[in-house]
DNA sequence: CGCACACTTGAGTAATGTCAAAGAGTGTGG
DNA sequence: CCACACTCTTTGACATTACTCAAGTGTGCG
């Protein structure tokens, strides 16, 4: 339960006190950037954010915009995409609680981000990142290891989009669902599917229908069972096999 | 001209002075994450790395061994490639003077180098990193800044192999290159293109043929020249609207 | 209950890949 | 200096993967 939300739901006295708390609490935390905070810098720490909850659909980061602010996802699941000019649309990636979200070396956002489930996220102001750093001793460390390594899950889409075929791009994106929400620990074999086909098939650089007929592949060969917006990878070995290398994951 | 090339060339009785000198010297300094040094801290700064003359042709550098070392490229073209099990092979990124390589979040390199031409690097010990954050204030600074630039062009990299047609991917290939070479200031429209068809079809998912087709058609309709190793853009307007957005670079 | 919307399935097409061969550029040794 | 060998590139003919267009089938929500 995304202790954000429950905060937005119940206003208290003093908000300021809720918020110190926050960060004690959040579930994402281990995950994402606020893991190099000390358990007795929490609570100041909690004062250099704000959280804030988006409904399911919207687009609440727009490429090329002031990048003013970047973000923390500590609930639920985004995507981030770029357009083409003729509306062309590529999904660069799927974000899940811990991941960053928004930081950017230039001005502006380097894409678009919406909120594929209902998200909860914390928002931190750019213009306070140095003094973030000289307060929080580690934090400008761990930006650059989870950009580093943002980085290195970006090439492995590269390698995916440009040389693997349909079934090997399938096969890579369940593999690397699975083992991101696995660490997460959810409930056995069963993962979740949230995304559309059409932002599966944005992230694969293929059309609904192909990742449609790929997905009934996968399904026939028992490799996976579909059910309601669930996965479950009955025969990860087999599967492996086919993505080759291991999935393009992100993060 | 390189100097790390010239202090190879002329063993001297006291390299360290050499060595000292190499950085004040050295014209991919403005470029890259070295830019971040102080010119009163510049022969300090030297003595953090030695330098290296790679010919043409060599891998110097695997995927999956151990990450020891990061580098700078001060001289030539490098090219990063990931290959699939049965030798599929995926270009993420060529890289120039100035260029950051074999940066890891992990222990081991995420992808293998190669010298395109005959490259000098500057060679880091990756345990001494700490050690240069303390002793060079704002070095961590710039290497996330050129990390976060990276994942950026990496992105604009998968809009391209997702969901661009081969001759938007050829277009933006060539814009992006005269971007870089560009603020180098080479002679006059003609820019270098010292990889091979291979390589640009490793990069941009194709194949050498489509490479080759396309370079063809652009040709014919007068966008772009091409003699012996370098290409002119003739037409950069026709050539943008191709790409759409502009090229998928590195960096 | 019925309208959206997402997903699946089918039939035909098109862009790009594959296979094959010829042309162009470059370096080597006679 | 030329002939040969080698590699890279271009071009052609054909094959194939994935796309497009088009129904049709769920599935959830008002």
């Amino acid at each position: 339960m995304p202790l954000a939300a429950s905060i937005a739901a119940h206003p208290v006295a003093f908000p300021v006190i809720a918020q110190a708390n926050a960060c004690k609490n959040c579930s994402a935390r281990p995950q994402g950037f606020c893991a190099a905070i000390k358990a007795e810098s929490l609570s100041r720490f909690s004062l250099t954010h704000t959280s804030q909850d988006i409904e399911a659909g919207k687009t609440f980061l727009n490429e090329g915009d002031p990048a003013t602010h970047f973000f923390t996802v500590t609930e639920g699941t985004v995507k981030l995409f770029k357009l083409l000019s003729d509306g062309r649309r590529a999904v660069t990636g799927f974000l899940f609680p811990g991941d960053l979200l928004g930081f950017s070396d230039a001005d502006k956002y380097n894409y678009s981000a919406e909120a594929v489930t209902p998200v909860s996220l914390c928002r931190f102001p750019r213009r306070q990142l140095d003094r973030m750093y000289a307060d929080f001793p580690g934090l400008e460390s761990q930006l650059l290891k989870l950009v580093t390594r943002e980085l290195a899950a970006a090439q492995n889409q590269m390698v995916l989009l440009g040389r693997k075929t349909a079934h090997e791009r399938a096969a890579s994106l369940l593999l690397s669902l699975i083992r991101r929400q696995g660490r997460s620990g959810r409930n056995a074999g069963w993962i979740e599917l949230p995304m559309t086909r059409t932002d599966i098939a944005d992230y694969l650089g293929l059309t609904t229908e192909t990742v449609s007929r790929v997905f009934t592949v996968l399904k026939g060969s028992g490799c996976i069972a579909l059910a309601g917006g669930k996965v479950r990878v009955a025969d990860a070995e087999a599967l492996a096999d086919l993505a080759d290398g291991i999935g393009g994951d992100d993060e």
